[in-house]
DNA sequence: TATTGTTATACTCTATAACTATA
DNA sequence: TATAGTTATAGAGTATAACAATA
């Protein structure tokens, strides 16, 4: 209250936002929590859905659309090689490529992760009724939309979404 | 409903949820670059912020109050120091304590981060008129009372929410 | 020569413990 | 003895460059 507004301590756009930014760490920070008893990282878990969507893709080709570096995307594989739940395989046509794949136990976990999930968003959501949290999905998935990102794309947002400039003041 | 299907890839609590992470990562990332012309990072900010709301209040006060591990927090004030915009003092009543205030120049560089989160707030929810954006912010609110958070508190919840926030330890 | 996957390295942030100076 | 601040250190995650195998 001295002097100078704080864009960030009532209602308004900088509150909002800011608001959003603190809810979403803190879930993030649960979700990982959450996994911790499957002895896998929020990472792991998005690549392992990105495979389960479309397997047998090349590392670049995920690390991609995770938006991870191709040697974090290294170090993610082997641990999950190592635990099982998911193979390389070379593309016999360019022996370059690694194709990912699950293991019969990947996919198990991939459902008991899709179930973690689903309790989180519960607990997430718990305060909000069934009109409200329509709402606030409806309103989020608009400001996805606008952002560039998708359900399938974008744990990391390495480039903060520079493919859509027009947010930038210039 | 809860069994093999991926929770995260349409309307539900899971996929509301993972889009709230999504854009709170975002989010984060963007003002951290909106801040970088500043020499400033988010945590810079907060604390900056977390000054000025009440300035003179000790490392340890100010490490509880923001999550941050007071190690931590010592490099922050360093860094902050350094650069001009913030000054320990030695409380002469217990001189083991270091009460934190503003220089000039730190109370403006406040007042631009201000006007930097608003910019930013205006971006994020850029596709939102009026009236969605109320109901943003209302929603968000009644979230984030929910799981103990405050614009006051948190921006980084090692606790997870856990132990709603003891205050004023100093 | 270019690309895929990989290794090596540096820097930041988080976390824990030990140290100092005060009380 | 306990507390505030600090230092040291180890571990993740992020980022860049260099390298081998392959095209």
């Amino acid at each position: 209250m001295t002097g100078g507004r704080d864009d960030r301590s009532g209602p308004g756009p900088g509150w909002t936002t800011f608001i959003l930014t603190q809810l979403g760490t803190l879930g993030s920070r649960q979700f990982a929590e959450r996994l911790k008893p499957l002895g896998l990282t929020p990472a792991h878990a998005g690549l392992l859905r990105a495979v389960g969507q479309e397997p047998g893709r090349s590392q670049q080709a995920l690390a991609a659309q995770l938006g991870l570096l191709p040697s974090r995307l290294v170090a993610l594989v082997d641990e999950l090689e190592r635990a099982g739940l998911m193979e390389r395989r070379r593309n016999p046509h360019d022996r370059r490529h690694h194709a990912l794949h699950f293991s019969a136990t990947g996919e198990d976990t991939l459902r008991k992760i899709g179930r973690i999930a689903h309790q989180h968003g519960q607990d997430m959501l718990e305060p909000l009724g069934e009109q409200d949290r329509a709402a606030l999905g409806q309103l989020l998935g608009r400001l996805a939309a606008h952002h560039g990102l998708t359900p399938k794309v974008h744990p990391g947002y390495r480039d903060l979404g520079r493919e859509h400039q027009r947010t930038e003041a210039g």
